[in-house]
DNA sequence: GCCAACGTTGGC
DNA sequence: GCCAACGTTGGC
């Protein structure tokens, strides 16, 4: 079981949109970088678990936990021409792009923020608080998923 | 809106 | 295979 960052703009699709799927389910697609693709593809298990974090707007920040429930696969949204993620060079027999389904855990008691995170000592060196990263599905080790929880206020005794 | 950082594309 | 140009990400 391995533990990622996934990031999202709330405006696209937020924890609430998450916590208020079908299921608390849905489909992460519409990743169109390569080394997120083969994270996806390749290391992403059902069982794993997910820090959801919203980029690009007002407040970033770690908000809720959510887990991988089914792992890697052809993300079809590459086939659909109508789709905003849409990419002529997929195909059935070539997908491409793939991607995992992921169910909501919990809201964190209280977003933690790029602040936050900066002010300590094993959040501040994530890869979500480094320069220019962009990578939108991120491993997170074992002691930074620990010291999110603590941060977070959440008892993991 | 700005701009740094990065990934991808395409000419050569 | 190089690398400049371009488009996108994402914090501020």
């Amino acid at each position: 079981m391995r533990y990622w960052l996934m990031k999202s703009e709330p405006t696209c699709f937020s924890l609430d949109d998450l916590e208020h799927s079908p299921g608390q389910t849905a489909p992460w697609d519409g990743v169109r970088n390569f080394q997120a693709r083969n994270l996806l593809r390749d290391e992403t298990k059902a069982g794993d678990r997910v820090l959801f974090y919203h980029s690009s707007c007002s407040e970033p920040a770690i908000v809720g936990l959510a887990e991988v429930v089914r792992g890697g696969y052809p993300d079809h949204t590459a086939q659909d021409s109508r789709s905003d993620h849409y990419d002529p060079k997929a195909t059935p027999a070539n997908p491409i792009w793939y991607m995992v389904d992921v169910k909501f855990r919990m809201r964190l008691p209280r977003p933690l923020t790029r602040q936050d995170l900066a002010g300590h000592p094993v959040l501040a060196g994530m890869a979500v608080m480094q320069r220019g990263s962009r990578l939108s599905v991120q491993p997170v080790t074992a002691d930074e998923w620990r010291a999110v929880l603590v941060l977070a206020g959440i008892d993991v005794s």
